[in-house]
DNA sequence: TAACGATGTATCGGGCCGATACATCGTCCG
DNA sequence: CGGACGATGTATCGGCCCGATACATCGTTA
């Protein structure tokens, strides 16, 4: 999962531990907390064990007579190779159950720019599927023991009947948007193609509910 | 954070592991996933090794012929000991940092009708400061850095935008409630928006946001 | 009678986290 | 001038927790 995310953010550009964390604490910051470096740094040295990427030496940039007071710096840059790549496509392409998970359906989201419209779809639905039976979960809870829960409990249960959902109606605005063809920007191009942009200031966004944790989730 | 939860519900009443999970999975459904019996029997073990819950034989109700084919079932109640339920009392009213984490929140959360009021305040408005960092951080990407992001990401962003936006409302609602001196959460009060069935069949209650997670991002 | 799903206990490998340690750099402030 | 502080940066360690797996019993269904 870790190994999705980082692959897909050194297939953009060469990078370093630290920059590769804050990047992945804003683009995946809505599903998972900022992954902690007891993760990132035994993980990057696992791919560059498995070849997916390799380090890429910081040209250092050279002068000749400032060296010898610090030894060279410790930043390790690393890049993604050809096989890294076709891991990358190959981790994409994976749509098990495990995708519909909240975190790992969050990641693959997150690259979706990068995924064929039919794995979009997939994945989509499937985390519909998903968070529909949730839904009917807390619904059941709610109908059949009420009676039998503190008021609290309850106000969780109400509390995730709604974040369910609501993601579900996210989930079919985006299936619907798939289906009609009207897809977000294809890669590389980044203009803006949604000129509306009808949530800006908005108090209250339209879509939504957290996929995290979430718990995460976790 | 598990042993909270444990505690918590071995103080209702004994119960063996399998009944523990099946109730922490409604108790809990709102915040994580079903707990896993990899996590389950190894705390359950800890907090007997530390004095805090004990076996308490399932009370056979003694047969005299049936028992030499099989041999005991295996069927393990515990209890929770005095101990136990000071230790309960001590995670309770531990409000570090950590309890404003979405897991640890929603567990505190679910035993609010066992926390004294000004323990349940605390708890609720460090969740709120928290939750509108995270959702500061989120208007700021979408404003600063909306145009080098690609299309799903910045739905991303708005999905947690807008769930952060949401639990931010529903944990106000809380603490306004809680100050009222009007302990167990309202409910009813909403009902005269839509009239007919406030919930039950409708597709959008009025409460939520997800805390938990976990996100997980699994 | 065999299959299946629910009930039930238990372990193992591994992913990921939080805490911690250590080092450099620029800036702010007394 | 010097020290504190926060950002940048790499790295490890203990421990929680998960998913997979194994195994056993029981009642219902085919």
């Amino acid at each position: 999962m870790l190994d999705l995310a980082i692959l897909g953010l050194l297939h953009e550009s060469p990078m370093h531990g630290y920059e590769l964390r804050k990047q992945l604490s804003t683009k995946l910051g809505a599903i998972r907390a900022a992954i902690s470096y007891g993760s990132l740094y035994p993980t990057l040295r696992r791919l560059q064990t498995a070849g997916w990427i390799t380090e890429a030496g910081e040209t250092p940039a050279d002068d000749a007579d400032v060296p010898p007071l610090t030894s060279r710096r410790g930043r390790v840059v690393y890049k993604i190779t050809a096989e890294g790549k076709e891991r990358f496509q190959d981790l994409l392409a994976q749509v098990g159950p495990e995708a519909y998970e909240d975190a790992a359906f969050g990641v693959h989201f997150a690259f979706f720019s990068r995924t064929e419209v039919d794995i979009r779809l997939r994945i989509l639905e499937g985390r519909r599927r998903k968070v529909e039976e949730r839904r009917e979960g807390f619904r059941e809870v709610l109908q059949r023991a009420a009676e039998r829960l503190d008021a609290y409990t309850l106000e969780l249960q109400r509390h995730g009947l709604d974040a369910a959902d609501r993601e579900v109606r996210w989930l079919e605005e985006l299936i619907a948007n798939e289906r009609s063809g009207r897809t977000p920007p294809p890669r590389g191009s980044e203009g803006e193609l949604r000129p509306p942009t009808p949530r800006s200031t908005d108090s209250a966004p339209p879509l939504t509910a957290r996929p995290g944790p979430d718990d995460s989730a976790e």
